[in-house]
Formats: structure tokens, C-alpha cells, sequence
DNA sequence: AGAGATACCTGGGAGC
DNA sequence: TGCTCCCAGGTATCTC
């Protein structure tokens, strides 16, 4: 399930297949991902140089010379792979992009909630305008305490969940957001408006150093991301408290609980991650 | 307006 | 073994 370290472990992938070379013909196989493609109707997207891959967010960029782009998002089981056309086309694999140098870039997605969409940019390197209302990226400065502060400072839902909306920040998926929490010791149920702007500084800096060690063991494989090159990810390893539901905690052996939070599971160790609440409302 | 619920989708695992 | 049921989760959209 690509989060952001995968998406930025495959987008680095991508460019040294991609950059300089165009695609020559892109082929549908399914087209209802979860969006319809469009692609397949798109002369502008074919024999042009291809000119940057980027990514935002959880979308691969692939911006082409005259403007147009194509974004993908991987969804839960969304990959890509770069191969020879005589390679079968596995069962799952939806869209294949015929390079000028012979070889293909195909879409591979199980689950089918990752989709592919075309765009036309304001100018080189701009961000494509169905992304505009996405948040600050995490590993920036744009990302600091006193902007999360301020974000969150109305913000009664849990932080669990709001660190998870994209619009406050993105990239911090589920995984990443029950590890963050766990080393610093916040409940996923604290509502976000009452942490303070000390103990919001420490989570940022752990999801920032989570999320670099992620990108630096090559993304998180917990059941179905794989690389470029088909290689799994490492960081599975090292993941603290997610998954692990019955188990003791490495700090003080209680047992790790889960609960749902907006229909997606968390992981917490009750005792270490007890919840603090500022003000207690009598009943 | 904000917050929570739901739909989308299929493979895999649990339970019978 | 084979069937059914439930769960995983990012994002858009709906409802309260």
C-alpha cells in the first residue's frame, strides 16, 4: 500500500526509464480504475519528449514537453513496472505505455483504486490544478509547528485522524501515522486542538525522520508494495506498533490495543499513549 | 461548517 | 476442501 515513501521510491525509479524518452502508443486493458481513463484518447500525449517526474503527495507526475501531464495514483495496490513488451501481462496489469526506446511501462492495480488522469500544466513544473487544494508535503519547512499549531487549533477530531487529511498535510497514511504517534507517546484520540505546540513540534520532527528513514529503506512492505524492479521494501522491519494488536509493547509490555478511527484501524499501547485531555468536561 | 460515514474494489485469511 | 464473511485503506462524496 504505496504511502508516501513508496510513491517517492517509485517516482525515483521512474526517472531514469522515462526521462528524455516519449511514449509511442499507451494501451488500455481495463478502463474503469476508479476513475475512467482517458488517456487512450490523447494524441498530445504520444512522440513527446518526456520532461520531469515528480511526485506530490501520493500522485506520480509525468510531465511531458508541450505541458501535458499524466498523473498516477497507486491507490492501495497500485505498481508499476518498467519490462520488455514480450513480458505476459499479469493479470492485474490495466494500462501499458509503449516507450520509444522499446520498451513499456505498465499499471498494475489489484484493487483497482489507483486511476491515471491526464492534465495540461500552467507552465514547466507547475502543480496540476486537480491537486491545488493538497496540503504542505511533510518533509518540507512549510511543515513546521507553528503551521500545525494553527491548523489544528479548531480542530476538535482525534489527531489520529486529522494528521491522516491531506489537506493539513499529506502523505501520512495510516501506517506512518500510527508509528509517529506511538514514539511520541500521543493517544490517536487526543482531539488535535488540544496538544500543545512543544509536543506537536516533537511528532512533526518523528514523522519527518519516520518518513526519511522509510524513503531511505525503500518504502514500507506490509502486504503489496513493490518497486520498479519488483524489489520489496525494508522498513516493515522496523515498524513499532502497527500490526500488532496482543502484543507487548517494547517499552512497558502492556498490550498493545486497536481500535477504528474514521474506519481505519489503529494501533496504540494504552499505558504509554494514555490520553491526556487539557480540559475535562463534567457530565 | 465540521465531522463522521460510506462507496469504491479484490485478495487473503479466519471460521465453519 | 470449499464456502462465506470480514478486513485492509486513500480519496471523493454524502449525510448529519
Amino acid at each position: 500500500m504505496p504511502e508516501l515513501p513508496e510513491v517517492e521510491t517509485i517516482t525515483n525509479a521512474l526517472k531514469p526509464a522515462l526521462l528524455g524518452k516519449q511514449f509511442t502508443n499507451i494501451k488500455i486493458f481495463f478502463p474503469r480504475l476508479r476513475y475512467d481513463l482517458t488517456v487512450h484518447e490523447s494524441p498530445e500525449l504520444l512522440n513527446i519528449n518526456i520532461t520531469s517526474i515528480r511526485r506530490r503527495a501520493r500522485y506520480t507526475i509525468i510531465e511531458l514537453e508541450n505541458l501535458h501531464a499524466i498523473i498516477l495514483h497507486y491507490g492501495m495496490t497500485g505498481a508499476v513496472r518498467i519490462c520488455d513488451p514480450s513480458e505476459t501481462r499479469l493479470k492485474h496489469e490495466h494500462v501499458a505505455f509503449f516507450l520509444n526506446n522499446g520498451q513499456v511501462l505498465r499499471f498494475e492495480d489489484p484493487r483497482r483504486f489507483g486511476f491515471i488522469q491526464q492534465t495540461k500544466l500552467q507552465h514547466a513544473g507547475a502543480d496540476p490544478e486537480s491537486l491545488n487544494h493538497l496540503g504542505p508535503e511533510p518533509l518540507t519547512t512549510a511543515f513546521s509547528a507553528d503551521y500545525l499549531f494553527d491548523k489544528l487549533s479548531k480542530k476538535k477530531s482525534p489527531i489520529k485522524t486529522a494528521i491522516m487529511d491531506n489537506v493539513i498535510v499529506v502523505g501520512v497514511g495510516n501506517i506512518y501515522a500510527n508509528e509517529a504517534l506511538f514514539t511520541t507517546k500521543i493517544s490517536p484520540f487526543t482531539p488535535a486542538n488540544e496538544i500543545s505546540k512543544k509536543k506537536l513540534s516533537e511528532f512533526i520532527t518523528v514523522i519527518k525522520e519516520t518518513l526519511q528513514k522509510a524513503i531511505a529503506a525503500g518504502g514500507t512492505t506490509i502486504a503489496d508494495f513493490k518497486g520498479v524492479d519488483g524489489s520489496e521494501g525494508k522498513f516493515n522491519q522496523e515498524l513499532q506498533v502497527y500490526g500488532k494488536v496482543g502484543q507487548p509493547c517494547p517499552i512497558c509490555a502492556t498490550i498493545f490495543l486497536k481500535a477504528k478511527q474514521a474506519g481505519r484501524s489503529s494501533f496504540y499501547c494504552p499505558k504509554c499513549q494514555l490520553l491526556k485531555r487539557k480540559k475535562v468536561t463534567p457530565k
